[in-house]
RNA sequence: GCGAAAGUGGCGGAAUUGGUAUACGCGCUGGAUUUAGGUUCCAGUGGGGGCAACCCCGUGAGAGUUCGAGUCUCUCCUUUCGCACCA
């Protein structure tokens, strides 16, 4: 303890200070102890865009909340840190300022690494990483080939946006209103071949696994379950008259075939291909399908149109002749390409029929007496089947059964598990990305790049217009020869979608620096994350892909567990005037310029504060100005109180507990202890379940209390009034070290608590001081408060009801009515019922 | 369009299991300190009525279950997120 403290609170002086004492002693640098309980605890890493915003301000801030908190509960906890490096920005930075990619990404980290360190958060910086270097992508490049050789990747073709001015291809991102960004030119469809990775293999394994994920939000959960969309229905054959090949469709409501009056195929199907060779309507058709764009949420607002093939299908049961229409919003990389239409019992089909008048027949009547009218919308629900022959009177379940009996005696149909989830498509024909290694050969095809020729490395110094991707010129790049016949070969000149560099990295961080293979056993001790921080925006696609290569890697034999993640917190938007902070809407907050005024703490404090961590959170500068009142209130108490201290007794400045009978100790006195204990035990629970907002609330009302306690006055009993106060206010300290980490740090030592905040024991509740003799509850009528009564803790419901019903306020409420009936809710309520 | 959430004072939010609605903070009003502004401190603050005791209303809208609903169920409205190439 020092002799003097300044009464200012300053945090631009004492937080550097601190920050530099953290990196001389290497307090955050996690030591291997495989004998104790450790605990990794993840953000998602930053991609590296340039300066750090709000958001992330208030990820790193929750997810070093909680790394903290752990420590402090005595586990040895990881918390590391990386770079999420590749990406589209940096190819659109290259082409806007005339600089590398690699360039722009490295200066952005350099940047974005002092703002983190700024910003205290307890990451072993021996860890960090970025994804662009090769020894980090080398070993996805390492697991795609054993992923090849397992026949879990392959090449098919798929869909791009293509802009064929800038001639490239477009993200979805850079399609607006269905013209390039840049170019504005109308995007046209174009179909290219690919690589693949095979998630579909593990659909069943990727939703059974959802099940055992309890400590996930159920919200994504759900989100997971239907995007992978399993479910149970039959596969139809319709053959085609005057044509070889049958159309192949997927139902999952197999009793309403009967009803079934038309099919659609895509564009793209090869009958449609056919049809178009007929008829210039067809083609001119065809060629307007071009321009549909290939994101699912502008597809399913289309306008749905369609045009008559020429070309009927054989219903398998009845033998009626359907048409069949050619529809620009049937896709045929999705399922067969074809869809059987029941406009009678799908919405959509419906408005289709009533816009081409084709025929609606009602197959399915509700049950009991419930009314159906298909006058203007389908009846989508399940019930009873007519008009359907044999099968007329059967509900859902028997009509599914009997119609495949009947198609499966036919051949015409089985049944089938169907998922919504489709592979996933790695290939991106872009430079800044990791190359997917395949060398491309004239005799011997495709071959994979040996295992000892790893890392095929991205060149970094290029000169990038935008235009393509500039691997294709670089002749040292792409020409090679072939591993398996030794000829002139070319390589791949796609690179991996970068969610594929975020779907292994929280794994590397547990052996960065392994340059023998992928990941080594110390894996298997810091794996699974335990708890792992995000944005809900990642809910399904990233978390999903993360899942997905925590199995593959498994699967080689890397790892031991099915999860990646046991625990995850998504964490909401910051929000200002409503809208979401962002460059684009002009209403950010630059945290540097914050920082600069307030200090960290008051940041990371009012991060915390103004919000629980899954809900969004609204800026205000006056709700920050409030968190730095709050912070230089509890300075100005320690001031005081580190004045005081030099007058209170040996024992409780050296925090020895001197021994107090506190049933001798007035109630003036013993309440502010037990309201100190209720108060902490809320925050210990407040912590457990990571509603981080209300820990700041209750340290606010432990400093209340405090000011409370100054104004006591107990003559004689000075020891404990001591004790109550400067335990009290270790508690604030400890309570709020894992939000406000600086300045708690700084006034733990300077008041005598010990050197490091971070490693001092988690505050714990003394049982015996929430122990009461006497409880308030409170008197309702008919559910209204009417009444309150003070009763003995120990009071048995007879005479709470009696103390209730004589209560000089019920009674006159009481007046000429009866009561039916007292409820008691111990240590809460009474209820009288009255008529 | 499909999938998932959210809606509580002037504002951010609290209310652990269905049991005292609005804790804590912001803002506002009044007062003290200060030459002044700022800072700091004290008091008040959901709406309506009443001299007062106190009463009525009140958690997006409407219904339902219950002794009791912000919390559970149904319908609707609004906002946000995701939709496979932004990350």
């Amino acid at each position: 303890m020092t002799q003097t403290m300044e009464p200012q609170y300053n945090p631009q002086v004492i937080e550097p200070e601190i920050q530099q004492r953290w990196e001389e002693q290497q307090t955050f640098k996690v030591k291997e102890d495989f004998s104790k309980e450790k605990f990794y605890c993840l953000s998602m890493f930053p991609y590296p865009s340039g300066r750090l915003h709000m958001g992330h301000v208030r990820n790193y801030t929750i997810g070093d909340v909680i790394s903290r908190y752990q420590r402090m509960l005595g586990k040895n906890v990881l918390q590391p840190i990386g770079w999420d490096a590749f990406g589209l920005p940096a190819e659109n930075a290259a082409v806007e300022n005339n600089i590398a990619p690699a360039t722009w990404t490295y200066a952005n980290i350099d940047h974005m690494r002092a703002q983190f360190k700024r910003l205290g958060f307890a990451y072993d910086w021996s860890r960090e990483f970025a994804t662009c270097k090769p020894d980090y992508y080398r070993w996805e490049q390492w697991l795609f080939i054993k992923l090849y050789q397992k026949g879990l990747v392959y090449r098919k073709n798929a869909i791009v946006n293509w802009d064929p001015v800038d001639q490239t291809v477009l993200a979805n991102e850079q399609v607006v209103n269905g013209r390039g960004w840049r170019s504005g030119a109308l995007i046209e469809r174009r179909e290219i071949p690919q690589w693949f990775i095979k998630i579909t293999a593990y659909a069943d394994e990727l939703l059974d696994g959802l099940d055992k994920l309890e400590h996930w939000p159920e919200q994504v959960r759900t989100m997971q379950r239907n995007w992978i969309g399993r479910s149970e229905g039959l596969e139809i054959h319709f053959d085609v008259v005057n044509d070889d090949t049958p159309i192949e469709i997927f139902t999952t409501r197999p009793d309403t075939l009967m009803g079934s009056t038309y099919l659609c195929i895509a564009p793209q199907h090869p009958l449609a291909q056919r049809a178009a060779q007929a008829s210039p309507d067809i083609q001119q058709f065809i060629t307007a399908c071009q321009h549909v764009q290939t994101a699912e949420a502008a597809l399913a607002t289309l306008e749905k149109q369609g045009i008559y093939s020429g070309f009927e299908a054989i219903h398998p049961l009845s033998g009626e002749k359907l048409p069949i229409w050619i529809a620009n919003f049937v896709l045929m990389e999705y399922g067969t390409g074809a869809v059987m239409a029941v406009p009678a019992h799908d919405q959509r089909d419906y408005e289709f029929a009533q816009a081409y008048q084709l025929p609606i027949k009602q197959v399915i009547t509700p049950t009991g007496n419930a009314a159906c009218d298909l006058a203007h919308a389908a009846f989508t629900e399940q019930g009873i089947l007519q008009n359907s022959g044999d099968f007329d009177g059967m509900d859902f379940a028997t009509a599914f059964d009997a119609v495949e009996t009947a198609l499966q005696r036919l051949g015409k149909g089985k049944r089938q598990t169907h998922y919504r989830l489709r592979d996933w498509g790695v290939s991106r024909q872009r430079y800044w990305g990791a190359p997917i290694p395949i060398i491309y050969c004239d005799a011997c095809g495709t071959v994979p790049v040996p295992e000892d020729a790893l890392p095929i490395v991205l060149p970094e110094d290029v000169s990038f217009e935008g235009k393509g991707s500039p691997l294709r010129n670089i002749t040292e790049f792409y020409h090679t020869q072939c591993p398996q016949c030794g000829k002139d070969a070319h390589r791949e000149t796609d690179t991996f979608d970068t969610f594929v560099e975020s779907s292994w990295y929280y794994a590397r961080f547990a052996c960065k620096n392994l340059d023998k293979a992928m990941l080594d056993d110390r894996v298997k001790y810091w794996t699974p994350v335990d708890q792992y921080v995000g944005g809900i925006e990642h809910a399904v696609m990233h978390l999903l892909y993360a899942r997905l290569f925590h199995r593959l890697m498994r699967d080689e034999g890397l790892l031991n567990s099915d999860e990646p993640f046991s625990r995850l917190l998504t964490q909401g938007m910051v929000l200002r005037d409503g809208a979401k902070m962002s460059k684009s809407k002009g209403n950010t907050v630059d945290p540097d310029a914050l920082i600069a005024k307030f200090g960290v703490d008051t940041v990371r404090l009012f991060a915390i504060f103004a919000a629980p961590p899954d809900q969004s959170l609204e800026w205000s500068d006056s709700g920050v100005e409030g968190c730095y009142r709050f912070l230089k209130r509890v300075w100005a108490f320690a001031y005081d109180h580190h004045d005081e201290l030099k007058n209170f007794s040996a024992d409780v400045r050296h925090n020895s507990n001197p021994s107090i009978d506190w049933n001798d100790v007035p109630r003036s006195l013993t309440s502010i202890r037990r309201e100190m204990n209720e108060l902490l035990k809320q925050a210990r629970y407040d912590y457990q379940r990571q509603q981080f907002n209300t820990v700041v609330s209750g340290c606010m009302k432990l400093l209340n209390l405090l000011y409370k306690l100054i104004e006591i006055n107990e003559p004689g009993y000075e020891p404990a009034h001591q004790l109550i106060m400067h335990k009290c206010f270790s508690i604030i300290l400890r309570l709020l070290s894992p939000i406000a980490p600086f300045m708690t740090q700084y006034l733990w030592q300077e008041l005598g608590f010990g050197e490091l905040i971070v490693d001092a024991h988690w505050p714990k509740v003394a049982t015996d001081a929430l122990r009461t003799d006497q409880i308030e509850l409170v008197v309702q009528i008919n559910g209204k408060l009417r009444s309150r009564i003070t009763v003995p803790a120990n009071a048995d419901q007879t005479s709470i009801e009696t103390a209730a019903l004589t209560d000089k306020k019920i009674q006159q409420h009481l007046q000429h009515k009866e009561c039916h009936k007292i409820i008691v809710v111990p240590n809460k309520l009474v209820n009288l019922v009255v008529q």
